[in-house]
DNA sequence: TTGTAGGCGTTATCAC
DNA sequence: GTGATAACGCCTACAA
């Protein structure tokens, strides 16, 4: 007869230890590596764990031992691409150091805020935070707990403590330097709306760009608004039909993939080759990106690294333990440049 | 001194006990609803709680009482909106059941039948599976567990267990209803590669939807091709430019977004009137559909539903138990069609 | 209604 | 290196 309860699988270490004729400890540090010799014991509690389907259950375990080797994210309910990747970096990242991930999502602050709070009152080794887009400070107020947390993203660092954050500045700077590397002399660029501290801070690094590079930006090329297909599309149109190459940039920076498809299909419209007389770049990756006519090339996060990175800051976090005074410390602070991804829109470098 | 270990807050059922001067007893039966009370007894244990910043020890609360207030959920490693908004809505679901959701992704099937097991392990409620595209029926191979397993979208029942899944076919008679209330009396359709067997499927329901609302589509207005902004654009080129408006259809609909926007553009491009004189539908929504000019008219799966539905699922097979015969069966199957999300680009229903 | 005590499955501590 | 035993924090019969 079945347990009538959500209960697992019947197999307990004790009767591992059984049918292994050894002691459940010796059956305990055997399967969690605590043994160094493999001989003849080892292997018989191996071929009953395995006969059993046994598998320790984490509850006793993280009970006993206070290492759960959970960690939890909470983040905002934004449906974007971009969170869908965070959560699979993360995921790869936790079950590569033979982690469980544990995640909430949350639509406030407040919530958001309550969800921290619970995860604190689960085994958790850590707990990694992207705050929602209007969150305070607040966010881990009145939580005085061991467990480590770190925030991931955001603009600035509401959680005080460590920070793992995209260097919007280098990656506008190194979107510019690549499309100057095969050949271009003068860049536009369709900026985000600046209202976010991000985009401000993106317009501003590429203005810094413009000198550092030597590189030709007439005011008319940088417009400030939607991130739209058809916001693309128009500002190309406006920018290059019935104008001769001087009077026009030599490649195109966007801030999201949609506008920079949009450009690509206005300069098709036009009839103007990509990459050849025009180049094009989206700062952002989206799933269309890599099926457009050219393929667009694009800038991505470097999720993955950034991802491990935090798993790496908790586990630190872990064994130098909270000894440290924690009175105004503010954390340390990661940032990750983004990487280009190159593809058909800009040119052979002519480094090559 | 902090604890050196990764434990939680030090505050524990006995602290609370102490500082409210009852039994632990008395704490637990308070802090989980299960007295009825609501005197000076049980509001000095919730103050002391709330002075403590007590939360009750998950790992230890699931080991006594084999309840872990805990699902899982298991995903193929697409970095999609879909999946955003699957593990969005399966953690609303979770949230509003006071659930925890551990997440685990995985990019192959053999991957994702390990993450299965190791689930199993876990004291876990229910585990919530979106196969891996090209999985076999052997996911779930040598895992008896009494863990309900249920399986979210797909397009086969892989699991053998309860399935909820989106009607296709239904989804598609929608739309086409949709368009045909609003006046049109003939369509056109965009469909995906029909490879996949939802493909297929779905040109297969717009056909006979075609007969059951007595529409008109002439041949070369029904295209199988990628689902990008450029096929779009150039198959609405195709189809409307330098024609009679007898002899192009009056509505559009599209697999994708991106393919419904790129018709937009072209029919902007042409002068040609969207909802006026051609209406244009989406059978998938995406992030630019809400934001195109005009805005894009697009369905989307009732995911909230789905992931309660799931959790209801797993629920229920938690009181059966796993008495019933598990020999060929197969589960219940519950289907849910899409919804239209009306906007712009579709006209005010004749209805109104 | 309240308190007491036993046990959930595991790991840590101690003797051997 | 091995085995007996005590804890981990909580829930729940059972007795008061």
């Amino acid at each position: 007869m079945a347990s009538s309860h959500g209960k697992q699988n019947g197999a307990s270490i004790t009767n591992v230890a059984a049918l292994a004729d050894v002691s459940i400890a010796t059956v305990s540090r055997v399967l969690s590596g605590r043994r160094t010799k493999d001989d003849d014991i080892a292997r018989r509690v191996r071929k009953a764990a395995h006969e059993l389907n046994y598998s320790v259950n984490s509850a006793a375990s993280a009970l006993r031992s206070d290492v759960s080797n959970t960690i939890a994210l909470s983040m905002p309910a934004t449906s974007t691409l971009m969170a869908a990747s965070v959560v699979t970096a993360v995921s790869e990242a936790a079950s590569a150091t033979h982690m469980q991930l544990l995640l909430g999502i949350d639509g406030t602050a407040a919530a958001q805020h309550r969800r921290i709070k619970a995860f604190c009152g689960h085994p958790t080794d850590g707990i990694i935070v992207l705050p929602c887009p209007r969150a305070g400070v607040s966010l881990t107020r009145g939580i005085a707990a061991d467990t480590p947390i770190i925030q991931l993203l955001g603009s600035t660092n509401l959680l005080r403590h460590d920070w793992v954050s995209i260097d919007n500045g280098a990656s506008v700077e190194l979107a510019v330097t690549h499309v100057v590397e095969r050949g271009a002399a003068s860049v536009a660029y369709l900026s985000d709306e600046v209202g976010s501290s991000d985009g401000a801070e993106t317009l501003l690094a590429f203005q810094s760009s413009l000198n550092l590079l030597h590189v030709r930006a007439d005011n008319e090329w940088i417009t400030i608004a939607d991130g739209t297909v058809q916001r693309g599309f128009s500002d190309t149109m406006r920018m290059f039909a019935g104008r001769g190459a001087d009077q026009t940039p030599e490649a195109v920076i966007c801030s999201s993939s949609d506008t920079a498809i949009g450009v690509l299909i206005a300069l098709g419209q036009l009839s103007i080759n990509v990459p050849g007389q025009v180049q094009v770049v989206s700062l952002q990756d989206n799933e269309a990106a890599a099926s457009s006519m050219p393929a667009l090339t694009s800038m991505h996060a470097p999720l993955q690294q950034m991802a491990a990175e935090s798993l790496r800051l908790i586990a630190n976090a872990q064994t130098n333990g909270s000894d440290t005074e924690m009175g105004a410390r503010l954390g340390r602070h990661v940032m990750f440049p983004r990487r280009v991804i190159a593809r058909q829109s800009t040119r052979e470098s002519n480094d090559d």
